[in-house]
DNA sequence: GGCAGCATTGCAAACGTTTCTGACGTATGT
DNA sequence: ACATACGTCAGAAACGTTTGCAATGCTGCC
């Protein structure tokens, strides 16, 4: 069926191992035979058979990426950067979503991971023994997940965080809402540094939750906002900020002018939203990057130490933010 | 480094090709040595190497899936539901992201091509013969785009278009505009649908555009509405229809008060914006299901006729459409 | 009792590629 | 002039599977 590298060395009157080396390796050819080799392979339409090349060097020239669910709107760009960066150094990427759930999870990566050379796992749910032992038989780069002796990219929400304290400070806001939708998932940092922030700024903060980091959730939760007399919500992320933007819509306040609301993660909800959602930006290239050129260094070699590598957010303001409403109700 | 077949064999004490028929077709084998065999490979934790199988199978149990923007949210549902149907049928699903770029599409497909069975091509913007010469030469199914002797499957907006018109019809709807952010792409179905209903409803339609399919052309088509005196809009899609709401809420027109907004794909932008938006929806499931399963079948034989399958769509009603402003400027 | 047939297994080939080893001829250095 | 080195190429092995073919032993039938 299709064209082999057989076939080319006897068109260019050649051994096949001429015609592998014309193609991989041209300088230990001879200029004239390596002419002959390219011209019959181009003619032909010869193009290597990865099975049979995977099968010889032991790689497969691909990355996995798993990610809990790819209907979330902040995941597409972020493959799409990996896919990007990926390409650039000869890689296939290939994109797995575990649902959200733990044993698909476990399945997923038992489907994927022969036919990649390394895996970069987003959020795992997985306990940390079985991330450790994973890493131990191939390259592995966990994002947002923590386990003993495996490769990090740590994206963090502190400067973020802190520049939406001081942003919602600065416009006289006291009393904010926290709207945790980490459900049960093993990172808690998300949490615990939105805390610290807040306290720095001698801010009071609420914390309600833990929900699931639905629309529902926010929905759920601007009622609570009202009860607690809060001037200012900072949602898990944009899908809840979306939620409480509805919601709060249904209730009868204004955002800005009653209460200011505050997203996570930069998705196209933020920016299409009316108004636009002042949110906290994770740069997906960046992170995207950071992670494929990390698992990509790991392919060749397995250095002693763990390497984990940051990358930092930064606040995005836009509509939903503004003066906190007088005390006066 | 990997278990092999060969050292479940040396541990289960038999040969190669009797490991092989144990796991593969056990009713080959005597029960007890079957017994042996699968006892040593759980043991062992073998999996067989993809591309060894590949090689000799001819054959990679995966299937391509190539789209033109990830990060269009109507996509990652899709993807979703092609991936789980896929992966039921024992096949990995490899997504590729064209870009929207002609040259990067071919690009892609020569990178992919070679890694999969099948392929399914979303929105082709190459030439029909290059896709003609495409299918003759592996299993293709395109999806919204037609070629001569190539598989197809059609979603149809006509019914939900249809809806639509009704829908706006009953509100006492009059003149509508219809933005068209189909830019410079070959199909121009999605117009010509339109034309047809609203005709055929005796409603007034006014075409503007064609640009292309983002937040901003929808935020420009807003004044124009306004100026055109129209009650309704529908927009290329439900990204176009936020910005239509966007910037009607920025020139103090209410939603659906005196403009009813329709968008197109129902995606979660649609559910989660305020008031959520009217849409045409498409089944994701089903357009994967068909799509996926006319794939498979095309890798298992060719018909010399290539098949053509229609999906539908359906109008879902929420909070942008409503009764139209009484002519009373 | 002999022969056909079946169940069970091993051997070896084949898939397409890369790379090691070696052969041949020519140029170079002493 | 001879040995060494080098450039250039062909041959063959190897990667891990599946499967056609053959070998073995047993059963059952006439």
């Amino acid at each position: 069926m299709a064209v082999t590298i057989g076939e080319v060395a006897k068109a260019a009157g050649v051994s096949v191992s001429t015609v592998s080396r014309a193609l991989n390796t041209p300088d230990l050819v001879n200029a004239v035979t390596r002419q002959r080799v390219v011209a019959a392979a181009e003619k032909l339409g010869y193009s290597p058979n990865p099975a049979a090349r995977s099968l010889r060097e032991g790689r497969t020239e691909s990355l996995g990426l798993l990610i809990p669910d790819i209907t979330n709107p902040f995941f597409p760009p972020i493959f799409k950067a990996m896919q990007e960066r990926a390409k650039r150094q000869g890689y296939t990427l290939l994109v797995a979503d575990s649902d959200e759930r733990e044993a698909d999870e476990l399945e997923t990566i038992a489907a994927v991971s022969k036919k990649v050379d390394g895996l970069i796992i987003w959020a795992s749910m997985l306990p940390e023994e079985r991330l450790t032992e994973l890493a131990a038989r191939m390259p592995v780069v966990l994002v947002n997940r923590q386990a003993d002796g495996v490769s990090e990219v740590h994206v963090s929400l502190t400067d973020g965080i802190a520049q939406a304290a001081e942003h919602l400070k600065a416009y006289g806001h006291q009393r904010c809402v926290f709207v945790d939708g980490n459900g049960n998932r093993p990172d808690q940092s998300r949490s615990k540094s939105i805390r610290a922030a807040f306290d720095a700024h001698g801010l009071s903060l609420i914390e309600i939750g833990p929900y699931e980091p639905r629309f529902e959730t926010g929905v759920h939760a601007a009622p609570l906002v009202l009860a607690h007399e809060a001037t200012a919500v900072l949602a898990h992320n944009d899908l809840v900020a979306m939620g409480v933007l509805h919601q709060l819509a249904a209730l009868g306040a204004s955002v800005p002018g009653d209460v200011s609301v505050v997203g996570i993660d930069d998705t196209i909800l933020a920016s299409v939203s009316t108004p636009s959602l002042t949110t906290i930006r994770i740069d997906p290239d960046e992170v995207a990057s950071r992670a494929v050129d990390l698992l990509i260094g790991l392919t060749h070699e397995r250095p002693a130490e763990a390497p984990v590598v940051q990358v930092g957010s930064r606040l995005i303001p836009r509509g939903t933010t503004g003066p906190a409403r007088r005390e006066s109700r």
